[in-house]
DNA sequence: CTGAAAGCGCTAACAG
DNA sequence: CTGTTAGCGCTTTCAG
């Protein structure tokens, strides 16, 4: 009998029951959203007993070491916020322990928690229409991504319904990093300048503002920005946004995890997207 | 003798080693400078072979929860970004491991990787003072954070030195959620309103300008607006900042850790902190 | 130099 | 119902 102050050791009780209770959250890079989703994630986590490992991914030979976590039982199970491998090297993981994504991604083994882009995006540009916008700019995310293809869809279908309005501003981009400076000098550039820009990213269109109004442009007088993910971002740069849904996302996503760990159940939370107003 | 395509167990070696390189970081609340910090933290952890585990504490039981995981062998070492408990009941935990932060406290038994404020918070007022600020505003943290005092006797020394400058705005938050609007509504509701007002925060600093934004003041004509990260948003926000280095911070904090628990030494970064202008 | 055995600390199963 | 034991999978040690 050992004296009363026995502290229980986790990792041997781990070893026994072939559980952490840690779940890896992985992401290429790090984003503001970024912030935003862990917390989110990672609370919801904890009301469960599950702790989370954050990993910034970085090369594709990190994310599969990453990944391999699942293998040598480090890790019970996996979310996904950005990717660098396919998908389907990506899928052959699951054998090891769930995996979930916010990103639309259509295979048996991969829980994916995503919002279908293009009616509320087919939505904002209606709406911007209705404002007198006809020439509408789009700053996009990469076209590997299904969001973004959803959201060209959208645009394609537009143009054909409205043939009077004007969407060739068009810009696609691999990371967060620069990409707004980037845009605002290609806007800036532009003869033909859309009255109203949405873009992919909160973050983005932040810049995007930042750099038009260091030109001496206004905002939203000579351009109308909105945003995409209703973040704090949003609200301090004073832009419309659309509200995608990223908490429930989050919330999602975990109990897809946890469902598959456990024989309890735990039920999921709707999510409706839907533009949000400049404050 | 196992097939070849055996896979070791990580939970059965941390068992055995007593070791299981992973490291707690700790932060009460989410707020936009967990994220970059986070970022660099967890970028030079995982460099030497750390993995890091998110803990949003929220109440001062569940930080205390977070800190027996020490005890528990689940954490190698702990990292506190912002506490709730008192310095002396976490310093009781340094036994069980390793502790760092980045506030200033003064534990033989925690590191602290503290940037002392008085030098260059007197330096920015004259700074500010020099360019023909004499009513200059303060938005300052809880005082019962030792960087917070550093910056008020920076202020007292300041106003005996120049008794012709007014210093009598100042405002003290414990969060930063909805702060930086109401800092805003003071500012508006004064009679006497400073010229210049610095913040703690560049997140609290970029919504005092957007609220300033929204009720017709112009930013910095009415009012000059000094951040105090050098992140993303002071750039996105055009705002002067300062930079005070939170990511030597978030090095230094780790290479304490890593040395208390390993026998090689890393060498910690020198730092230092300086006014950055608007871009 | 190679191979067996002990033990890290726990829990589930089994015996008393 | 209580107490002992086997074994989770690894590493270190010790014997061959």
């Amino acid at each position: 009998m050992h004296e009363m102050n026995y502290i229980p050791n986790q990792v041997a009780k781990n070893l026994r029951k072939k559980r952490t209770n840690t779940i890896g959250f992985l992401t290429k890079e790090y984003f503001p959203l970024v912030g935003d989703f862990l917390n989110s994630f990672t609370k919801i986590a904890a009301e469960h007993g599950y702790s989370v490992n954050v990993y910034f991914t970085q090369t594709a030979d990190n994310e599969l070491k990453t990944l391999r976590l699942l293998t040598t039982h480090a890790l019970d199970a996996v979310f996904i916020l950005t990717r660098i491998n396919s998908w389907d090297t990506i899928s052959s993981y699951a054998k090891f322990g769930p995996i979930s994504t916010w990103h639309r991604v259509n295979r048996p083994n991969i829980y994916s928690n995503f919002i279908d882009h293009y009616p509320i995006y087919y939505h904002v540009m209606n709406h911007l229409y209705d404002n007198g916008h006809k020439n509408i700019g789009h700053v996009l995310s990469s076209l590997r991504n299904a969001n973004t293809r959803a959201r060209t869809r959208a645009i394609d279908d537009f143009k054909a319904s409205y043939p009077d309005s004007n969407q060739d501003f068009q810009l696609f981009y691999h990371t967060q990093t620069g990409t707004g400076e980037d845009a605002a000098q290609k806007w800036l550039a532009a003869k033909n300048k859309p009255s109203a820009v949405i873009f992919y990213a909160d973050f983005v269109a932040a810049e995007f503002i930042s750099t038009l109004r260091k030109n001496g442009k206004k905002v939203p007088d000579d351009c109308l920005v909105v945003g995409s993910d209703n973040s704090e971002i949003a609200h301090m740069m004073n832009m419309p946004t659309i509200d995608l849904c990223f908490r429930n996302q989050a919330h999602n996503a975990f109990i897809y995890l946890y469902n598959e760990l456990n024989s309890d159940r735990l039920s999921y939370e709707n999510q409706n997207p839907h533009w949000v107003d400049a404050n």
